[in-house]
DNA sequence: GTGGTTACATAACAGTGTTACTAAACCAAG
DNA sequence: CTTGGTTTAGTAACACTGTTATGTAACCAC
């Protein structure tokens, strides 16, 4: 007869990952230790290996995490009846979601913490991500706002040109948020008008 | 009298950077230890503190170098009659640095060395690169490729894009090398247009 | 009481960056 | 020659890390 459990497991699982989320965000990665994230959480780093296997598997599923916000922020950005405008406000929510979240958004699209590198599955977790820019890519060339062409292709774009701006802006490179709005508005003018 | 040194300095220095650039390279920077590159020059860790101050001093010289490369790289691009195509070539050695070289790419723009951050004198020392860009997005402009604008703004949406597109390409989500040039080639296409 | 099982925390281990400490190596002065 | 002073260099020590090993706890069945 085992013995009974102190904690149930879907609760100290979640627990483990806000207190994980809350040391990224307030103090960034190298807050994340396998003893700090138990202790905030009144267990021990056993229980990071019981529920998670390892640190990177903790790791990931705040990684997971964060694109499934951001999934949501897009789910979030109203429909309008002009899909270059729908396009543009996810452009901003993207926007947004890095600047609300540095530590978060480094997490998500670099390699800050050693432990954890993205495997395959982890890939395809995130798609849905993707797929609510590619649905808005291809609603923008339904509508005669783009030259025809391959909602994946034309996504890739906006994705890469969104990416390398808020890294940008978050490294400090664009200036204050006067100057980086402008940045922002540009670049997503001069895409657009290329994509016409 | 003080005891001779047994290694020239410059050359330890010299030597150590090195070190720490092969290991990058050949293992990425969880093979960065204080212990790992002093071995492989043949001195104990306290060279690292002496020479460079910590271990985020070591890693800067690092990271300055991957900037004086590419740097180096942009001035070996040709200057041609043709300003619209000169910058489609940094572009390709921006690329190629990323690709050659994707442990010092990640080591340049993120931040997989948890000791070290950029501080603003780093980021004065890499503004030579950025210089390169706008100068080239400057000819464009001159010869009437793109449509009169500040070149600064110009290069910042050049440097986002190939910074984006780099990004996604060495997280292998641009698919293959076939698919990728297709990538690079559509975008490049798109954002000229847009600032034609 | 013993055995078996799961659960949990702590100890132990090997590695990390960094500082503290000790010895080495040399010349100057007495 | 000895002592003192200085710089140099390597090693020891420290606190921390991720991870595994270990020991105890808690329960029921026999």
């Amino acid at each position: 007869m085992p013995r009974p459990r102190k904690r149930d497991y879907e609760t100290l699982r979640r627990e483990l990952i806000d207190a994980g989320g809350r040391l990224l965000a307030e103090e960034g990665p190298a807050a994340l230790s396998t003893r700090r994230v138990a202790q905030a959480t009144g267990t021990s780093t056993t229980a990071v290996y019981n529920l998670f296997g390892d640190k990177a598997g903790l790791v990931r599923e705040m990684f997971l995490e964060g694109f499934d916000r951001l999934t949501a922020a897009f789910a979030a950005v109203p429909r309008t009846g002009d899909p270059a405008a729908d396009l543009l406000a996810l452009g901003d929510a993207y926007r947004a979601n890095a600047r609300d979240n540095p530590h978060l958004y480094e997490l998500m699209f670099g390699r800050p913490v050693p432990e954890f590198r993205p495997d395959a599955e982890a890939g395809r977790r995130i798609q849905p991500t993707f797929d609510a820019l590619i649905a808005a890519c291809a609603r923008c060339v339904e509508a005669g706002a783009f030259a025809p062409a391959e909602p994946y292709a034309i996504a890739v774009q906006l994705n890469a040109m969104a990416h390398g701006l808020a890294s940008l802006e978050l490294r400090g490179a664009l200036g204050d948020v006067e100057e980086a709005d402008a940045h922002w508005k540009r670049a997503y003018a001069s895409l657009f008008k290329g994509l016409a």
